[in-house]
RNA sequence: GCGCCUGUAGCUCAAUGGUAGAGCGCUACUCUUAUAAAGUAGACGUCCUUGGUUCGAAUCCAAGCAGGCGCACCA
């Protein structure tokens, strides 16, 4: 007789391979029918708000892992907030403006942006800015990323065009904002100012000279008469621009005399001074300290100008000759070195680099074909003591690649200093996670200089200042902006290229100042990062549009780069009008590198595409891989990494199959059993979810989700693979199917899949709620397991003495589990069920195992146990006289190493194989109705009590 | 160059200053009633390096190396 047909195996239509780049579509549309977000915000309407604030990704491309692993973390927190009591909105948002999608736009619809009159061309930004945005959206939609797809944020949308003005217009009316000449990174080729972010430093050829500055002035100190000061510098043409020469006030400075020629520079720098020029015989005559030679004058070498000798302590001695030529129109430090001493700033440079009439003959040259003049005029003046090339890293443009200049234009700024110790301070009020994030952005905040706000370019939200076409003064107020704000409500920031001042202006307007009423309009529009910086009141505190948000976030979370980005001008522009950050707390991960902590880059080769991994694995690869590594680190990911991710992930979701498939006659409304009538080991087993709950929820709360999926998979496989689900699985099987026993067994089942789907949802965001399918539900339970609330720990299931009993327990089992293997090798057993083990102790740890001898063969999973109590005086070192005499033949051993006291010894077991539950024993045979059955299943197929 | 962060088994992570652990992967074995599954066992570590503090250092300190991020690469 075929006994396999009275048992109760495992059964289930949840499929063993998951085929997630099917199945994760199917389960979108699900979501998606069902408006699965809507749902959400329902259920947790009224609850304590957790808004996490979404940093704008650009929207000038695909998304890529790095902004994969941006969304997937976000998601997790806020499904973890949805399902953790919070009611936890997420409004997506792009960065749409800037100069990167003017080129992308200008380079792929081939647009001469000079022949095209500015709005149309603002229109072909927006639709190449919104394609992608498009584009984005579903990719970010395929993650499982939960959020409002259908009314994100743009920095295009004409309010947030009209918030942002207004929080520009505030600015100025706190004084925060001046329009200076300074100079700032500059691309000719692009015509524009860049800010700090979109420059990068690359490897440049550059002429290096050694110019001569003759002594005009030595007040008392320098000789006149055939004496220079030397400088250096990779930048010949901006000594067109110098006004003055700067030592360093500590340094020693060598007068130095050749032949007829005296010098002065820096003493440390003289011997390799002497080196590159090739100067011999050098003599020194006196030695200088800086600070003395302040107010020297010298000679422009080829300008009829003076150039004047200031101090300043940024000037270094690893380069040159320790004397600065000072062009504070064409360097930072320069510039403030003006500043201070008061120098003209002078930049004759027009956009495109080339000289302007100021600038004398050299006018109308390129700014970099100016070197070879300037280095000719030195040459014939006999002022070029030498002339090198050197390579060196040179700030270029990142978006067309060319070397930009430093460049002083008129430009308008917001004066940090105004605002840096309210600034300094709400830094102090945000719960920075890594802390080391604060020192971070409190460094950089002290340091910062000002903030330049303009660009010269059309794609972007105009600077909303007019100027008076009769006293020329600039005209910002509440009026015109009210009026504005209202005008780019209704038609966006177009609206100010489509029109002229006087059709941007309230009717009637005067001048205030001078009363005329005739103006024009600023032609900057700002950076990019004034836009994203202002997303805090252009989306938290818009009620009619996103009623569900509020100011300040209670979390921002990005790159750890954003500290000098979106952290920071978030940071700037709410601490000027609100006086406070809009964040309370900000959390930052690090960026993706490969197996061996390289960035990503396409020449090495090592670029891992998230939208490929999602078509060949599945996006809940992505996610468990994400949830895998401690991401305040740098997060590495390779082929090889990613296939162990996908390991863990088939234990999971097989380990859910097999509870489900010993579900698949479990109703829990009707067939659970109570905690009373539950045996020890399903007791155990849920200590053990609790223990689980206890560390996944808190490595939720600590944002360590490196901790909640090794928790998890931890569980998978040791508590329940290797230990429970194997003792549980002749219960589950031979059992009658509807008995205490086994339904006790599955009552556990039930609560522990009920609490995996629900524990990993945050995480497995597709895979649970196909668990939660085939999960059989109670009346009442949510179509969606995101509509569930996270599980608790019931602290009735936390038996401490249950658990420390059975950590021994475990001890034991490991020991004779070993035991066993030992027999296997030794082809005494195969299966364990061919085991019977005899247990040689004493005292108290006998007495502790014949309390549970009854559950021994069950955590064992062996046929049989013997107890076998030692006399008093024997210990159990495996000497040969303790054992049985049959078990002098056995497989055995000590393990005084291990559990002191205790022997194990392992033979195979004499009894029959029960063909219906495999256990060993020495009745089978004796029925000769049923031969091949043990008496345990002869009784249940007797009274038919096997359904 | 400067600042911050990181550096434990092939991989992902643990380890109040007290004999270095887990899981995966790998190898071998077992099972065939979770089966493109499941179980058991085994091997695998100069805890980045070098100094120092300490009775004792993966852990504290210093320097260095490697990688990442940021600042600056100036003249």
């Amino acid at each position: 007789m075929d006994y396999s047909k009275t048992l109760n195996l495992p059964k289930t239509e949840f499929p063993m391979r998951a085929n997630l780049p099917e199945r994760e579509p199917e389960i979108l549309k699900f979501w998606e029918e069902i408006d699965l977000y809507r749902m959400v915000q329902q259920k947790n309407a009224g609850r304590p708000k957790f808004v996490l604030h979404d940093g704008p990704p650009y929207a000038n491309g695909h998304i890529h892992l790095g902004t994969t692993l941006n969304k997937i973390l976000k998601d997790i927190i806020v499904k973890y907030n949805s399902m953790a009591g919070n009611d936890a909105p997420y409004v997506p948002g792009w960065d749409t403006h800037g100069l990167p999608i003017e080129q992308q736009a200008i380079k792929e619809l081939g647009l001469d942006r000079r022949a095209m009159n500015p709005v149309e061309f603002r229109q072909k930004c927006r639709e190449f800015a919104l394609k992608f945005v498009n584009i984005q959206r579903e990719e970010f939609k395929r993650l499982g990323i939960g959020g409002k797809w259908e009314k994100p944020y743009l920095t295009l949308h004409p309010n947030y065009e009209a918030v942002q003005i207004g929080v520009f217009a505030e600015m100025v009316k706190r004084g925060y904002v001046y329009k200076g000449l300074k100079p700032v990174f500059w691309c000719a080729y692009c015509e524009t100012a860049l800010a700090e972010a979109e420059v990068e430093y690359q490897d440049k050829k550059s002429p290096a000279i050694y110019v001569k500055f003759p002594v005009k002035d030595g007040q008392g100190l320098l000789p006149e008469e055939n004496t220079s000061i030397v400088i250096w510098t990779t930048t010949p043409w901006t000594l067109i621009s110098n006004v003055a020469l700067c030592l360093h006030p500590n340094y020693n400075y060598v007068l130095i005399a050749q032949e007829k020629e005296k010098y002065l520079l820096a003493e440390e720098l003289l011997s390799s001074f002497a080196q590159v020029t090739g100067q011999q015989n050098l003599k020194k005559i006196q030695v200088f300290r800086g600070q003395e030679l302040e107010g020297i004058t010298c000679y422009h070498p080829f300008l009829d100008r003076e150039s004047i000798v200031v101090l300043g302590e940024y000037v270094t001695l690893d380069t040159g000759t320790g004397c600065v030529h000072i062009a504070p129109g064409h360097g930072e430090e320069d510039y403030l070195v003006g500043l201070q001493y008061n120098l003209p700033v002078l930049s004759p440079l027009d956009d495109r680099g080339y000289f302007t009439a100021e600038a004398g003959k050299f006018s109308s040259r390129y700014y970099t074909d100016a070197d070879q003049e300037v280095i000719a005029e030195l040459q014939k003046g006999a002022f070029l003591i030498k002339q090198e090339t050197i390579q060196h890293q040179y700030p270029h443009c990142w978006r067309c690649k060319k070397p930009i200049l430093y460049r002083a234009t008129e430009q308008w700024f917001a004066s940090i200093d105004k605002f840096r110790e309210a600034l300094l301070q709400a830094i102090q009020q945000v719960r920075w996670i890594p802390g080391w994030g604060r020192d971070r952005i409190y460094n950089m905040i002290a340091h910062r200089g000002d903030w330049c706000i303009s660009r010269q370019r059309i794609w972007g939200v105009p600077i909303p200042i007019f100027y008076c076409a009769h006293c020329g003064k600039e005209v910002i107020n509440d009026q015109t902006i009210s009026h504005l704000q209202n005008l780019f409500r209704q038609y966006g920031s177009d609206v100010w290229f489509a029109r002229e001042a006087a059709e941007l202006l309230p009717p009637d307007f005067n001048c205030p100042v001078c009363t005329a009423q005739e103006f024009t309009k600023e032609t900057d529009i700002m950076d990019v990062w004034f836009d994203s910086g202002s997303s805090h009141l252009a989306v938290l505190e818009q009620p009619d549009t996103w009623p569900e948000l509020h100011w300040p976030a209670e979390l921002y979370l990005e790159g750890s780069d954003q500290h000098r980005g979106w952290f920071n001008s978030s940071l700037t522009t709410s601490v000027a009008v609100r006086n406070k950050a809009p964040y309370k707390a900000v959390l930052t991960h690090g960026f993706v590198v490969d197996e061996n902590g390289r960035k990503m880059s396409k020449s090495l080769g090592n670029v891992v595409d998230p939208l490929k991994v999602i078509k060949q694995m599945g996006a809940d690869i992505l996610r468990l891989w994400v949830s895998s590594a401690d991401y305040r680190d740098d997060m590495a990911v390779s082929p090889n990494i990613l296939k162990q991710v996908t390991e863990a992930y088939r234990k999971i979701r097989n380990t859910a199959r097999f509870l489900l498939s010993n579900l698949y006659d479990f109703n829990p409304s009707v067939d659970q059993v109570n905690y009373q009538e539950l045996t020890e080991i399903d007791r155990w087993a849920l200590v053990s979810l609790q223990r689980l709950i206890q560390k996944a929820l808190k490595g939720y709360y600590d944002y360590e989700y490196h901790v909640v999926y090794h928790t998890i998979h931890n569980f998978c496989v040791v508590d329940l693979s290797a230990l429970y689900l194997d003792m549980i699985k002749d219960r589950l099987y031979t059992m009658p199917a509807q008995g205490r026993e086994r339904r006790a067994a599955q009552t556990v089942l039930y609560k522990t899949l009920h609490v995996l789907v629900r524990i990993l949802t945050p995480i497995l965001a597709f895979t649970t709620e196909e668990i939660w399918r085939y999960l059989p539900k109670k009346e009442g339970e949510p179509a969606s397991v995101q509509l569930t609330d996270l599980p608790q720990v019931k602290e009735d299931y936390l038996d401490l003495e249950l658990e420390q009993k059975w950590e021994r327990l475990l001890n034991i089992r490991a020991e004779v589990t070993m035991v066993c293997e030992m027999a296997r090798q030794e082809k005494l057993i195969g299966n364990s069920l061919e085991a019977e083990v005899t247990l040689y102790t004493s005292g108290e740890l006998y007495d502790f195992l014949r309390r549970e001898e009854i559950n021994l063969t069950t955590i064992f999973i062996v046929s049989k146990v013997n107890l076998h109590q030692l006399k008093d005086g024997q210990d159990a070192c495996p000497d040969n006289n303790n054992l049985l005499p049959m078990e002098k033949q056995a497989s055995y051993l000590s393990t005084a190493k291990n559990i002191p006291g205790l022997v194990v010894a392992v033979r195979r077991t004499k009894g029959a194989k029960c063909t219906r539950c495999w256990i060993y024993n020495e009745k089978v045979g004796l029925n000769a109705e049923h031969p091949t059955l043990c008496p345990r299943c002869l009784e249940l197929i007797k009274t038919g009590h096997f359904a």
